[in-house]
RNA sequence: GGCGGGUUGCCCGAGUGGCCAAUGGGAGCGGACUGUAAAUCCGUCGGCUUAGCCUACGAAGGUUCGAAUCCUUCACCCGCCA
């Protein structure tokens, strides 16, 4: 069996970490309790997160004991990004964000302890322990063992520094926030690794200083890589925007259809990171991809493996089915109202109740433009299909015939776009 | 503190009184080609009750029949000199 940093860096998920003799050494010599943190910056995580899930899985996998840290506390701080300020986020919203994070990290960790009876994670908020602490302890206690040189060389400081945006003392201190939860973790858990993405770098070596420095204790971390895209754009979007694990935001269906859009080039560099197969199934699925690009097999395996994931075998289920329905350009009406519901329903759909709205007015309220301006377009340029019939007059009303079984409609923009409306009481 | 330059649509960037919802490029979106890829080509790209109207060129006033374009004040940014 090998070792984990051995499997992590197989799968290219380190891109830094502290002294790896060491650090294998650590681990080898028995269970590890190591942690992650989550800032609450949105109601949702979203795939860039998954990332991390994977090295805490590894890590889980190999017998060690994983934490999961949401940071209440550092949420409503902010960790600085290299562009600007964030806007304070208020107390309220910060503790929804804490609890539907919390609820959300469930299939990752919990499930594999129960099921192959790893160890569970523990959980723990920030918010615990930086709450109480006051000014006065703060800057006697902690504050004391932060040189303001070294928190100024940090990249994430100085790139703001040198930029227009400047930083507030709130951002500046993020560091030493974050610092004091790898010691807190250490002091309460016997907490000794942590890990984190690439940008969070300066962040864990400022905890492993401080723990040195108040504890003379040496600890470690390991950082993934930036996740890239071979176009250059961010990681993580898609037509409709950031694509989050919470399926109210980011449906299964689009969840799946994310992963099996990916470029072939990126799917093939995404496939090790994300995938937890076995290096030989990996190293197939990429020959496989290389050879018949259009079967699309590595971006298959990524949507089939992180649907199942993140959302379960059930919804996995639903939204390949889904997929195939509404891709399959067949005769929509021959696939039975349970079949075309299930599919519309993960797709998106409204419910039209009374008069039936014209075609540019279902396609803004099925949200597949933005404007009825843009839904006019969109039939002029020849983008807009009804049951996979192209429109051509915008302000046509969907006859009765149109109506498919269940009463549905299929709307599509472009290729990729579908959402159903369904005829209401 | 003094002098000069700038602030335009998602981004970059033209535009010095009417032909400007505003040239061009990028992003986005649609079409063709394909594989629900990429590249390429074509089209499109503020909103609306769409042959018309409304909102928009840092902000607020003003001149004018008419202003992104001229004037005044304010805000911010960038140079040069102190």
């Amino acid at each position: 069996m090998t070792d984990v940093i051995s499997e992590l860096h197989r799968r290219g998920l380190i891109a830094q970490s502290t002294d790896e003799d060491a650090l294998r050494a650590h681990l080898a010599s028995g269970p590890v309790t190591y942690y992650c943190g989550f800032d609450p910056t949105a109601p949702s995580l979203h795939v860039g997160h998954l990332l991390q899930f994977m090295v805490l899985r590894a890590l889980q996998r190999a017998g060690h004991q994983p934490i999961v840290l949401v940071g209440g506390a550092t949420g409503l701080i902010g960790d600085p990004r290299p562009t600007a300020e964030r806007q304070l986020n208020d107390r309220g919203t910060v503790a929804g964000w804490v609890d539907s994070i919390r609820t959300q990290v469930a299939p990752f960790l919990d499930v594999p302890a129960q099921r192959d009876g790893l160890r569970a994670p523990v959980y723990v908020d920030n918010l615990d322990w930086t709450a109480p602490l006051t000014a006065i302890d703060f800057l006697r206690e902690i504050g004391k063992h932060f040189r303001v040189g070294r928190m100024l060389a940090k990249e994430a400081v100085s790139a703001r520094l040198n930029s227009e945006a400047g930083i507030s003392y709130t951002e500046f201190s993020y560091q030493i926030l974050q610092a004091n939860d790898f010691r807190e973790l250490f002091l309460r858990h016997g907490c000794t690794l942590q890990s984190g993405g690439s940008d969070q770098w300066g962040n864990l070596t400022a905890g492993i200083d401080l723990v040195r420095r108040t504890e003379g204790a040496t600890v470690h971390a390991l950082s993934t890589p930036l996740v890239t895209k071979s176009d250059g754009t961010k990681f993580g979007k898609s037509e409709g925007g950031t694509v989050w694990l919470d399926p109210s935001l980011t449906s299964p269906y689009a969840f799946f259809q994310f992963w099996l859009n990916a470029d072939d080039a990126d799917a093939r560099t995404w496939l090790p990171l994300f995938s937890e197969r076995p290096a030989e199934e990996i190293e197939a699925l990429v020959a496989e991809s290389l050879e018949r690009p259009a079967a699309r097999a590595a971006q298959r395996a990524l949507a089939e493996e992180l649907t199942r994931l993140v959302h379960g075998s059930e919804e996995l289920r639903q939204a390949e089915a889904a997929g195939r329905a509404l891709f399959g350009r067949d005769d929509l009406s021959a696939l039975g109202a349970d079949t075309l519901g299930a599919a519309l329903r993960e797709a998106g759909s409204v419910t039209v109740d009374g008069e039936t709205p014209s075609v540019a007015q279902l396609l803004q309220l099925t949200g597949l433009v933005g404007s009825l301006s843009e839904a006019r377009r969109t039939v002029k340029e020849g983008g807009a299909y009804l049951n996979n019939e192209r429109v051509t007059d915008a302000e046509a009303v969907p006859a009765d015939d149109a109506w498919l079984p269940g009463g549905w409609l299929v709307l599509r923009r472009g290729k990729r776009a579908v959402a159903g409306v369904r005829r209401g009481a």
